[in-house]
DNA sequence: AGCGAGGGTGAGGCGAGACTCACCCTCGCG
DNA sequence: CGCGAGGGTGAGTCTCGCCTCACCCTCGCT
């Protein structure tokens, strides 16, 4: 038995080049102990329910939808989600990440930088990349991927915001608005402003607080609905 | 000294995991020599001309167009050029080879098979990946990618058919071929029809055969200028 | 019943790129 | 000199995606 007992990793399928890099990388720091590897996309709910890993580190573009990491958080909270995307962009960072991933790295991460990550994340501390440029939106899973104008409209939808609200802010109609937003429901899988935001976090024993409780009692920084006079300063 | 000279091979600089990955494939074959690894594109022909290596794995994103594979065959003719791209199109794969690649993986290549394309490139044979559908030319390096069209036009003027013969096969106007000639020319990085296939191999003590000899000797298959009636049949 | 959110469909404008062709030039070759 | 190849520019047409808006519906809440 080590020292200290090891960070558990769980490392999902990856390209098999990249793969043996990683294997390699993660074997090499006696901290970190790898409880499974090369674990195909459809069998990672069942092997992080079987490990209770400390990390698990997926790949983004095996991903059917963006959502999935929302509902993976939201069912193994005490697992913290590293995610490795081909060249990620902020929104797509930033959506990731507001699903309750804990790092979202590119495939050009220098390896130490790699195994940083882990660490932090293990501790739940949050990672991103460098600022990408963010040239389109993303370069997400499920061949789908953001438009300019939706990248906008994002973290409005985030934030809780009316429709009314957005297309005020936009300078544009309400219809265009919900136009919008649709398509951004669809292209990341989910069905409202709400799921946007946070996991549902479907276990009652884990995390602080307010969950599982009567759902307008949450901090009002994650909203449900802004209840009237909140962000903006309309008297 | 080992029972058989091993092959020796010349590492480009790859993204770091995958560096590590590919490293550590090819150490675990001690029929093969890493002679130097992470080497910057810059530095490529330097390297190559200082240790002559059997093989060199390079990455055709790091390319700034396609044509500098053409250049390197030419003057190594020795080195067998295995190439790494993101996720090549058989028109890209095709083109690479047709410039003196001896092979154009994928990155999502299993390790296993690299190792046998590094074997069976060091013994002069062609491997290419099984068929991508091609969806749009190419992912190529230089950010440029050949259209639909000029992928069909890029073929023919490999074989040395006049801009009035694309022309006919194509049904339309010579203008119309000379522009996708030319647009083919400035995205591959080349100027001329010969360009497209063999390599110029400047090394005349090299290479079996025709080479460096008078150079409308060499097969036909290559070829220089079709010299009137040559593939097609007309008369 | 009214209101906001969400889902489906479609229509018009607009810009980007692909494709086509045209006209201009130089160069090398027979 | 004519001819083909190559290089530059520009101009039409077409398609496609994005953006915008509109109208239809259901659902849940007050």
């Amino acid at each position: 038995m080590p020292p200290q007992t090891p960070i558990t990793v769980v490392l999902a399928h990856f390209d098999d080049l990249l793969a043996r890099g990683l294997r390699e990388l993660i074997e090499s720091d006696p901290s970190l102990a790898i409880v499974a590897a090369d674990v195909d996309h459809r069998r990672i709910p069942v092997v992080l329910r079987a490990h209770r890993p400390d990390v698990a580190i997926l790949d983004v573009g095996a991903l059917a939808k963006m959502a999935e990491v929302r509902e993976l958080c939201g069912l193994h909270p005490a697992t913290r989600m590293v995610l490795l995307a081909d060249s990620p962009s902020m929104t797509e960072c930033a959506q990731l990440l507001a699903f309750g991933a804990s790092a979202c790295l590119g495939r050009d991460t220098q390896s130490r930088d790699v195994l940083h990550a882990i660490h932090l994340a293990s501790r739940g501390l949050q990672v991103t990349p460098r600022g990408t440029p963010d040239q389109r939106g993303g370069s997400i899973a499920g061949g789908q991927l953001l438009t300019r104008r939706e990248a906008e409209v994002l973290p409005l939808l985030q934030q809780g915001r009316s429709n009314a609200q957005i297309a005020l802010a936009l300078q544009v109609g309400v219809e265009t608005v919900r136009t919008h937003a649709r398509n951004i429901y669809r292209k990341l899988g989910v069905s409202s402003r709400r799921e946007l935001a946070a996991p549902p976090t479907l276990d009652p024993e884990q995390r602080p607080g307010w969950v599982g409780r009567s759902p307008r009692q949450r901090p009002a920084s994650l909203l449900t609905r802004p209840r009237r006079g909140d962000g903006s300063q309309h008297h």
